[in-house]
DNA sequence: TCAACACATTGACAACTGTCGATGTAGTCA
DNA sequence: TGACTACATCGACAGTTGTCAATGTGTTGA
């Protein structure tokens, strides 16, 4: 729980690069989080689909036949996607639509360099 | 199995950025794998160790107390790292040593941009 | 008010994962 | 040869994860 908490631990700010100063627990543990987010097949092809789509929204109706898994299942791993920052969710109407947070990417991607 | 398959797959090669082209299902397990190498806390520390220590080399028997996990696990943990091609293995002696693949964290980085 | 809809939650289950103690396997050195 | 060492593998176990059918929740529109 507590998705607030795991937002605010910012990589951008907290976290140097992997080659560079060692992390402290804390750090290993959000970090390793976000990356696990990402160690899913079904949840990268979901991140990808909606990097890829050109729109900078995809509603969560076009995202169950694409991952060829239930309803149920791609709530699960959106979810588990907007508790590691990665995705933005926004409900309007009977539709929800999700948004990549391109900080985040990037802020992945900068511990790696 | 089969590690060498694994590093065949190589995303400097197959892999575009995230944010634009769509993944086939191959690219897809294959990067989600090397996420899912990342995502858990005690290789990300081993990882990070080795990286942050300066030198290029690092002992396998200096990587069991700084883990706080036993010799075994420590075992297990690199090899889950050598087999996602994240991690160099050489054995000399009655040593091993570790060492980085640059390559390999670079590709996981271009494809997070 | 109520039926229909989009999505979330629950409950259950099998598969996978992290962990350690015990044991196996090479390499070293006397 | 044989004792010793560094690391890997095995076996077992608890905890986690991915999955779906069934059900719940909140929104829309007639």
């Amino acid at each position: 729980m507590a998705p607030r908490t795991t937002l605010s631990l910012d990589p951008i700010a907290c976290c140097p690069p992997v080659r560079a100063d060692v992390f402290d627990e804390a750090q290993t543990v959000l970090l390793a989080s976000s990356f696990g987010a990402l160690g899913d097949p079904v949840r990268l092809r979901l991140l990808n689909f909606i990097a890829a789509s050109g729109a900078d929204e995809v509603c969560a109706c076009d995202l169950v036949e694409p991952s060829g898994r239930s309803q149920p299942t791609v709530s699960h791993h959106m979810k588990i996607l907007v508790d590691a920052g990665l995705v933005e969710r926004d409900k309007r109407g009977l539709w929800v639509w999700y948004r990549l947070v391109p900080a985040r990417l990037d802020a992945l991607r900068s511990v790696l360099g």
